[in-house]
RNA sequence: GGCGGGGUCGCCAAGUGGUAAGGCACGGCUCUGCAAAAGCUGCAUCGUCGGUUCGAUUCCGACCCUCGCCUCCA
């Protein structure tokens, strides 16, 4: 079996091979933030979602070169950098930092690549340039520099390979309009921007002069200059699918650096919305969570993680406040079984350093096969937590009816850490318990145990209203957080 | 208006031409001093109407509802 992946270029589910299979590594592009603000958790999804496809790419034995663009230019940011003062490299620096910062909460393993762009200008420049030789970028009178979709297209070169639309068909908006008069045509694109007022310092120079870089230009330089111009992924929302993607698809393969029949991205993959309340989450509609929302709301980054991958990566999710309650209790079981385990493995777990890469066929759990069997479908995440909790079921089982010893639980142990280098919860955080709550559990304790029941509740009932619930087991009582 | 997704148990969410995974919630039982946790167990005929078929939730058609893209956007 093999990784069969939905694939937006052909609009159809495909084996991923890769475009090198020589090659040392995968290449693979997701398009990142633009540093102008917060994440929210829509954002993340996909962020999270290509962290799933790259750690699973990793379980499956290939090497990965993850690249994510921070694009620290574009004309949110260039406002607000008018607005605060700050140099644009403070203000983006920011964002970008916090960027990161929400990428680590959420236990997604950091790009190997995270190039800005503003430091790729020089080759921005160069690729308008190429383009501007092949005749397919031209000069408008406002001095910044187009696209021309029909140069392209008299090249031999196909517009419209990851969506379907009808120029004639659509639906003329006023910004559209209002914006086409210095383009030859109206779904021409901006490849170079000259410099406005507004622009303030922000600008560079060109040999069209003094200007910034257009919309999607800084993917293409960036994902070629690092990846080659042809590479295995390049992933994104589905929402960048048009005109961001096509745009670099148009940009990447206008400028002729291809191999004869190769393409510029091999494999397109996109993910779907997170929607609030049945509406997109957004910026403009202001229904959005940020990370830093959630984990104010007591939640963690895990949890949040957990629930963003409890639903098919091609289908909108619905996010809601309780969903992530019920996501923190799916969490809670599943990691209440690992603990366990670890706690009957004792030493024999010890020893365990999980690894990636395939494992023998001979070694692999009944777990793993089943998480590879769901994910290789596409990235069936639904599918894999069906394997994780029947899982967990039969973990709680046997280590009720004692039927494993500490070499059988260490097993099971290694087979859940495998199977989490893929979806990569980790293990529950230690939990702190305070003086006060330790305490009352020892005077409940010694009253349990001079089977003084009425205090050993009316103390159990102290710790509840700090928050604390005691769970009893055959070998003592532990707390556990309400 | 054009294009593309969806409508499966109270909620979330897989899936299949032969009567439907998993999670959360809920009920019963076991365990427990009582609980909690855990286990066992119960709980859906798949938007509507037609059609194809021995048989459709799964295929086709129509309709209803809903979301997204077409404009910066993960």
């Amino acid at each position: 079996m093999a990784l069969r992946l939905f694939n937006t270029l052909h609009r159809q589910v495909e084996e991923f091979c890769p475009l090198f299979p020589e090659a040392e590594s995968v290449g693979f592009y997701c398009c990142g933030p633009t540093v102008y603000d917060f994440g929210h958790i829509g954002n993340f999804r996909t962020f999270v979602f290509a962290d799933l496809l790259r750690r699973y790419l990793e379980f499956r034995g290939f090497r990965v070169n993850h690249v994510m663009n921070i694009t620290d230019v574009e004309d949110k940011i260039i406002r607000q950098v008018a607005a605060t003062g700050l140099t644009l490299a403070e203000f983006t620096g920011r964002y970008t930092d916090a960027f990161l910062a929400d990428l680590g909460t959420l236990s997604c393993r950091r790009p190997h690549h995270l190039p800005r762009a503003t430091d790729y200008i020089p080759q921005i420049i160069e690729l308008i340039r190429r383009l501007e030789a092949r005749g397919i970028a031209y000069r408008a009178g406002d001095g910044s520099v187009y696209f021309s979709i029909n140069k392209y297209r008299a090249c031999g070169c196909r517009y419209g390979q990851l969506v379907t639309l009808d120029p004639d068909a659509q639906r003329r908006t006023e910004r559209v309009s209002g914006d086409s008069y210095e383009k030859d045509d109206l779904a021409d694109f901006a490849l170079w921007k000259a410099r406005v007022p507004g622009d303030g310092e922000v600008f560079w120079e060109s040999p069209w002069g003094e200007g910034r870089p257009g919309w999607h230009i800084e993917c293409s330089a960036m994902s070629m200059a690092i990846l080659g111009s042809s590479f295995d992924l390049h992933l994104g929302g589905e929402d960048l699918a048009f005109p961001h993607h096509e745009d670099e698809i148009a940009q990447s393969e206008g400028t002729g650096l291809q191999q004869p029949g190769r393409p510029f991205v091999k494999h397109w993959v996109h993910a779907a919305h997170l929607l609030v309340d049945g509406k997109k989450m957004s910026k403009s509609l202001g229904n959005f969570f940020t990370v830093r929302d959630l984990l104010n709301r007591g939640f963690q980054g895990r949890e949040i993680r957990f629930l963003l991958l409890s639903a098919h990566y091609r289908e909108t999710f619905n996010f809601t406040l309780e969903g992530l309650d019920a996501a923190r209790t799916a969490l809670s079981r599943l990691d209440a079984a690992v603990a366990q385990l670890t706690e009957k493995a004792g030493s024999a777990a010890a020893s365990d350093v999980p690894t990636s890469g395939p494992a023998a066929p001979a070694s692999r759990s009944s777990l793993e096969t089943a998480l590879t069997e769901a994910l290789d479908d596409d990235l069936n995440v639904s599918k894999a937590w069906a394997a994780i909790f029947d899982w967990v079921r039969e973990t709680n089982a046997g280590l009720a009816s004692g039927a494993w010893d500490a070499a059988a639980a260490a097993d099971r142990l290694r087979a859940w850490r495998r199977v989490d280098e893929v979806m990569g919860l980790g293990a529950r955080p230690a939990e702190e318990f305070p003086a006060v709550a330790l305490a009352l559990l020892d005077k409940r304790n010694a009253a349990k145990a001079a089977r003084d029941f009425a205090t050993a509740d009316a103390v159990r009932g102290e710790l509840k209203a700090l928050g604390w619930t005691v769970e009893d087991s055959k070998t003592g009582s532990r707390l556990k957080r309400l």
